[in-house]
RNA sequence: UGUCCUAUGGUGUAAAGGUAGCACAUCUGGUUUUGGUCCAGACGGUCUAGGUUCGAAUCCUUGUAGGACAACCA
């Protein structure tokens, strides 16, 4: 799984992103005895997205690349917000997308025994104090950015009394919000994570893995670089929130720890998707408030949502790796997703039949009855794939896109005396039509040439090629016709009092029923076809035996509805 | 009126003091039994002002702009 970097040294160019420059440098250094290991560190209190996609390719890809190792390490240090389900299909989805980090699956509550060793160490040490006071007055007493806190009448505590209280903060006899643990830092420092931040809170909740053994837990600055020490990693590369604390983390870290070997923290800048929200807070508000169906709805950005929509696990690490990584915000156009999911499926997915919006074409010289079994490619950017058999009759369906009554000059479709290929058929030549009271055209009829067979060598040049599929041959299938979700380019941003949900885009699913070629019977949930013309669409897990349901993943592009825009 | 981070085509991302390149998007043209794919080409960029240097996207200073930080969240 190197050939990325190798494509990107060819040549004489070192193309490096900071993140490989920073670890290269300490190779070359010998820090850490020049070892690379890093990890994925998700909180399990939602569903992983495309902007986890982007980390996780980050961190495993920079454990292969630097023959390291990368953990999978899960953040559970507030029981209230955090599940068992997330855990199952977060591991799930670094799975799909394909990494493994083999018997190296952590939690941070694996460490709350020697966390809490370490809290003692810092009390002893005079470097942490049992703070009385409420949540308020501490938030008070802190200070703004632009001016210093003041110190808590706690602070100075006597050693053994802070050592005492926080025995018994463990041992549950104080109430949830009575106490906190302290880290004796620096009241006036201009990063308000130092004014002496919370280590420990008494939380009486039950937790998904330890379940009531603990009544205090540790906060995140006192348990993330510490989890990342005990596990022996060297670059902990996490996004650009986190800067304002890298003081913190190596402040515990110094303050607890004697060793030479020690983790670094790296941040670089998540990513944003145009049309897209990403914050776990507002796909969880999407799912509760039912405004999609579930968190693997196919409109979801997130990976659960984009596997069922029928994106690949090589398209989203091609676009992992396409979009690249840096320290400054960034907003990706959502249009390199779809670029790189076409770009995987146009070689994969096997071209079928399928045709969306019906008009009846009644071939009027063709025998009644007659049924011939045409050979069709299954692939043409893939000849290995081979052919499957269509068959083909009197009554065919056409696009209704692909008629048109009075056509202009470029349509290269069918009109009143015009002339197309049905691709893997024959040429027909429209010689009449017919409409309802209403003006709709309900029937076309053509007449075709025997002569023009496809693969018969005949030499005659048509301008337009349309898919088709026998009338009584067709197999009914629902199709979701997905558009993008929001409306506008930022959902985020609020005008005034725009909530991001007035952004949504009320097309965004639309389901209608296709007649699609035979040989599709059989498909199972997550296949993928290009439907002829029209798109990538994926059997989605709705399917059942009797009825064929397919998501639409992405359109072809289609230079030609771009032109007519 | 604090600290920290960031600034390269429309959007991203390279160039480690020496030809500003690549991808997506856009536009042309070619091939094509998918108006797809593929191929060829075009358009378009170093935030400002100084300084160092033979030479600055890169180093220094200044300004400007954007972002982060004031949960007992992560």
């Amino acid at each position: 799984m190197n050939s990325n970097s190798e494509e990107k040294n060819q040549g004489n160019s070192r193309s490096l992103n900071f993140l490989e420059s920073i670890i290269e440098e300490d190779i070359k250094n010998g820090k850490n005895k020049s070892r690379v290991h890093t990890r994925f560190p998700p909180e399990p209190n939602g569903y992983l997205h495309i902007g986890h996609a982007k980390s996780i390719c980050l961190n495993f890809g920079l454990g292969e690349k630097y023959n390291g190792k990368t953990n999978l390490r899960f953040d559970d240090t507030n029981p209230t917000k955090e599940e068992d389900e997330y855990v199952h299909s977060i591991i799930e989805d670094v799975k799909w997308l394909g990494f493994d980090w083999e018997d190296r699956q952590y939690y941070a509550s694996d460490y709350f025994g020697q966390l809490y060793e370490w809290a003692v160490k810092l009390i002893r040490k005079g470097k942490a104090y049992v703070e009385e006071q409420s949540a308020e007055t501490i938030s008070e007493q802190r200070g703004v950015p632009t001016r210093p806190g003041t110190e808590s009448p706690y602070r100075n505590r006597p050693i053994e009394e802070n050592l005492g209280l926080f025995e018994r903060m463990r041992k549950g006899e104080f109430p949830d919000g009575s106490k906190v643990l302290r880290a004796k830092i620096d009241m006036a420092s201009p990063n308000m994570h130092m004014r002496d931040p919370v280590m420990y809170r008494i939380l009486h909740a039950t937790h998904h893995r330890t379940g009531d053994d603990w009544c205090i837990y540790p906060m995140y600055d006192f348990a993330h670089g510490q989890s990342d020490y005990l596990e022996g990693i060297t670059h902990s590369i996490c996004t650009l929130e986190f800067e304002i604390h890298r003081p913190l983390y190596d402040w515990f870290l110094d303050n607890i720890i004697e060793t030479e070997y020690r983790p670094r923290q790296i941040e670089f800048a998540r990513l944003n998707l145009t049309y897209t929200v990403m914050s776990k807070r507002k796909l969880l508000e999407l799912v509760k408030g039912n405004y999609v169906n579930g968190w693997d709805d196919p409109r979801m950005p997130t990976i659960s949502g984009l596997r069922r929509r029928g994106y690949t696990p090589e398209s989203i690490r091609n676009f992992a790796d396409r979009i690249g990584v840096a320290k400054r915000d960034n907003t990706i156009d959502v249009g390199v997703l779809e670029f790189s999911v076409r770009e995987h499926l146009n070689k994969i997915a096997p071209r079928v039949f399928a045709v969306l919006n019906p008009l009846k074409l009644i071939i009027t010289n063709y025998p009644e009855g007659q049924v011939e079994e045409l050979d069709i490619e299954l692939n043409p950017e893939d000849e290995t794939m081979g052919s499957r058999k269509v068959p083909f009759s009197r009554e065919i369906y056409i696009e209704r896109d692909d008629f048109m009554e009075d056509p202009p000059r470029k349509f290269f479709r069918l009109g009143p005396g015009r002339e197309v290929r049905l691709k893997g058929a024959y040429f027909v030549k429209c010689e009449n039509y017919k409409k309802d009271e209403a003006g709709n055209i309900t029937e076309v009829y053509c007449t075709y040439d025997p002569e023009t067979k496809s693969g018969s060598g005949s030499t005659r040049k048509v301008k337009g090629t349309l898919h088709w599929v026998s009338v009584d041959h067709a197999i009914d299938a629902e199709v979701r016709l997905y558009d993008r979700l929001f409306k506008t380019e930022n959902p985020d941003t609020v005008d005034g009092e725009v909530d991001f949900k007035d952004n949504m885009n009320p097309d965004s699913l639309k389901t209608i029923t296709g007649k699609i070629e035979p040989g599709i019977k059989g498909a199972k949930a997550l296949d993928k076809f290009q439907f002829q013309r029209l798109g990538y669409f994926c059997v989605d897990p709705d399917t059942t035996e009797d009825k064929l349901v397919f998501n639409r993943t992405v359109p072809l592009r289609d230079s030609w509805a771009k032109k007519n825009k």
